[in-house]
DNA sequence: ACTAACGTCAAT
DNA sequence: ATTGACGTTAGT
């Protein structure tokens, strides 16, 4: 041990000065700059520790420069001055790679893992660096085979190499090259991370680090962003903590009520390691000792990926965590699963269907995650549904009009007109199972006002939209690192090894018939229910309407369910968060924004939504003309790959611009860019007049024969004469002239007499005119 | 030899 | 905590 401690010494010094000399061009030589002075335990006696370089396999590697980006414009190429000599922020590679001439540090040899075929072979004669001492090893020509090295799956190749475990070292988390600007800044890639995984991983001498550990590592932003908890300083320029300091800063991410905890923890560290070997079982059943084992879980400490936390955790959060989010319980713990997602495929994560394993250990069932860890767990598995997302919008780029996600669990060829419809069709719609529910929205959800209704029982009084919050919920912090996913069992395991006769999909069904409120108790039986429960044909329609605030989480749940309707209307949504949402939802029909700021809703310019139906911006305060314009002009984007210069609302077949202050100038766009529009809502626009009911039934255009309903109730300039132009519709059935006060109730029954000779329509109501049979 | 850019320090 | 800078490494 003191040999090699000197050998660290001399290797220190040794670094001192190759770095002192590096440094006599600088204009202010500065003592010991060099990463190697400040980081002599990264030095392995062996040599220095090797960069890392692009996989120029992954998709930022294969994008090209954006050329915006601060660094593009740094470069030489770009106009800049090339100093910082930083990769374009939309081109950070996602898992950089040893460089080829990597070799071990025992043999000498380089990675030989393309040679085999079996994955568990491969994993021993791949180079592993270590995170903690750089020493790039193959597993194989390590002595120590007793011991667990920890896989970080943060980065190809990367672990805590035995003897770094064993001597309970702990080590700031490698991350991808760029990561700390990339990271944080909207477009990167890094945000939305996809992990390559290798199943072999799992033998009996290796585990899987996800990227949990007692420090946050390099992503305080992520555990900020969930949980607006300042994180530990990741220790990379100080020395090495010892264990005990370690321990204290772990503690308190977890839990400043848990001090008395603290002598338990640090018994529960070498247990951490104990129990390594079990790590890759998940949670069952719901733990009945929750409250008895929840201090234990400060002492979680390693990588124990797939023994995520189903439910509560509430109790953690609410001291974790300062602004409790509303999102709660079946939120998390629906967030467990991907089977919901079109995209969730195959996994490779070896070990994590536990289902099919039977009864755990005992010990095992004390595997919990601390709720924070949970919730980055969640996080990690919606990126990596982003990620899939993400290629599949690249897909889409190639064939702009075949995105139709499909998976086993998709009706692909339903058509979604609007959102009623969709309400119609299905009975799970979130707001009607409010009480208890995920999210706790019951409270704004007040029941006398609907969306629908508001517009009608309020003329002329526009609400008071929600403010925007004080800075965006941290969209662009909410970062992800996707575990492996696996796909959801097809029974349900038994407590004996065997398994339920009934079939999944039979479950799904089942769960078709009950509320939103029950789903979300059942989520909450097992893992494996929480998984089938997620099951996106059981969350077609996802209603935040009036939700006060969008939190990263509740996000992350909307992506997770893949709605085909999404109701955010009269909340505070930002700009970033919805873009970022509509990004990830591509096969996205319905979606409501009414009473959202434009700020919000002005993500629809930039972003693609290529299925959308229904779109519903009522009331979004400051959409005029200009806004419209916006709205509806193709893309200025005409980089390569984003060649569609068609509107991106092509396909609104339902347009709901109800108390918005636009004129003529944005129906002609909508007559123009419009082409199957069918439900159009101009209620409550007071500029609105024959003009325009004139434009929109004039000959030529597609709105004519494409319009079926138009409502223009309390559509003050409106008159009777606007009757006579709906007459050369050739699909009208529905107009709605209700509260119109220069509408007459004698033009609308000559309208009527008028129409019987081919179509016969009936007065509804007073002024609404509808078509009969 | 050359370009790209990683990983770090230090200023902010 | 973030960001500008730059020595140095990786790849061609």
């Amino acid at each position: 041990m003191l040999f090699k401690r000197c050998i660290g010494l001399i290797d220190e010094l040794c670094w001192s000065l190759m770095s002192f000399a590096g440094d006599t061009n600088r204009p202010k030589p500065k003592m010991g700059t060099s990463a190697a002075v400040k980081l002599p335990s990264n030095r392995s006696a062996s040599g220095a520790r090797r960069r890392r370089t692009r996989c120029r396999k992954c998709e930022a590697c294969l994008r090209t420069e954006c050329g915006d980006c601060h660094f593009c414009k740094d470069m030489k190429k770009f106009g800049g001055p090339g100093r910082m000599k930083q990769s374009c922020i939309m081109r950070q590679c996602i898992a950089p790679v040893l460089p080829h001439t990597a070799v071990c540090v025992v043999c000498g040899e380089a990675g030989k893992e393309d040679s085999l075929e079996e994955e568990e072979d491969r994993f021993n004669i791949m180079l592993m660096e270590c995170s903690i001492c750089s020493e790039i090893v193959h597993p194989n020509c390590l002595k120590v085979k007793d011991a667990s090295g920890v896989v970080n799956d943060e980065l190809p190749n990367c672990w805590e190499c035995p003897k770094c475990n064993y001597a309970g070292k702990t080590g700031k988390q490698k991350r991808g090259p760029g990561f700390k600007y990339a990271s944080n800044l909207p477009g990167s890639l890094l945000r939305e991370q996809k992990v390559v995984k290798e199943e072999g991983e799992s033998t009996s001498t290796v585990k899987r680090k996800p990227e949990r550990d007692e420090t946050p590592r390099h992503r305080p932003e992520e555990w900020e962003a969930l949980h607006r908890q300042p994180p530990v300083l990741s220790p990379s320029t100080l020395p090495r903590p010892r264990p005990e300091d370690k321990l204290r800063k772990k503690r308190k991410l977890f839990d400043d009520d848990y001090e008395e905890d603290f002598d338990v923890r640090k018994k529960g560290k070498s247990d951490g390691h104990l129990f390594l070997n079990q790590i890759k079982t998940e949670e069952e059943e719901v733990d009945e000792e929750e409250k008895a084992s929840l201090y234990r879980r400060g002492l979680e400490r390693r990588g124990r990926l797939g023994d995520t936390e189903e439910e509560d955790g509430d109790d953690e959060d609410t001291k974790t965590s300062l602004p409790r989010p509303p999102l709660k319980a079946p939120v998390l713990d629906s967030d467990q699963s991907h089977c919901s997602s079109p995209w969730a495929g195959p996994s490779s994560e070896g070990g994590s269907e536990p289902q099919e394993k039977g009864p755990r250990p005992k010990a095992c069932r004390k595997r919990r995650l601390p709720n924070k860890e949970l919730s980055k767990e969640l996080s990690k598995a919606l990126n990596q549904e982003i990620q899939k997302t993400e290629d599949c919008l690249a897909n889409e780029n190639r064939q702009p009009l075949k995105v139709e996600p499909e998976s086993e669990n998709e009706e692909p060829k339903r058509s979604f007109r609007n959102g009623s419809d969709l309400g119609g069709e299905r009975p799970h719609h979130w707001t009607k199972e409010m009480n208890g529910t995920p999210w706790e929205l019951r409270h704004f959800y007040p029941s006398q006002i609907t969306p629908l209704g508001f517009n009608r029982s309020s003329p002329g009084t526009r609400p008071l939209p929600p403010r925007s919050p004080p800075k965006c919920v941290q969209m662009e912090r909410h970062v992800i690192r996707p575990p492996p996913i696996s796909p959801p069992p097809d029974r349900l395991p038994l407590v004996d090894g065997k398994t339920h006769a009934v079939q999944r999909e039979v479950w799904v069904k089942i769960f078709g018939h009950v509320t939103h409120k029950e789903l979300c108790v059942c989520m909450r039986v097992c893992k494996t229910w929480n998984r089938w429960c997620c099951d996106k044909r059981l969350w077609t329609i996802i209603d935040l309407n009036r939700c006060k605030s969008i939190t990263p989480l509740m996000l992350s749940g909307i992506i997770r369910r893949q709605p085909l309707s999404l109701d955010l209307s009269w909340t505070n949504i930002s700009k970033k968060q919805l873009s970022w949402l509509i990004n990830r939802l591509p096969g996205l029909r319905v979606l409501l924004l009414s009473g959202c700021s434009w700020v919000a809703v002005s993500a629809l310019c930039t972003s693609s939504c290529p299925l959308l139906r229904t779109l519903d911006v009522q009331w979004v305060e400051g959409l005029k003309d200009a806004q419209m314009r916006d709205l509806l002009s193709p893309p200025t984007d005409n980089r390569p790959g984003q060649l569609d210069n068609r509107c991106k609302l092509r396909n609104v077949v339902d347009l709901r611009l109800a108390g918005l202050d636009v004129t003529d100038a944005s129906l002609r766009l909508i007559i123009r860019h419009m082409p199957v529009l069918s439900q159009l809502d101009l209620s409550y626009c007071n500029h609105v007049n024959d003009q325009s009911v004139n434009l929109l039934t004039a000959a030529g255009t597609t709105t004519r024969d494409s319009l079926t309903e138009v409502n223009l109730s309390v559509c003050n300039r409106v008159t009777d004469h606007s009757l006579t132009f709906f007459k050369r519709c050739g699909s009208i059935c529905h107009i709605d002239l209700r509260y119109c006060k220069q509408v007459t109730k004698t033009a609308c029954e000559q309208f009527i007499a008028e129409m019987s000779v081919s179509v016969q329509f009936g007065l509804k109501e007073d002024k609404l005119l509808q078509k009969l049979g």
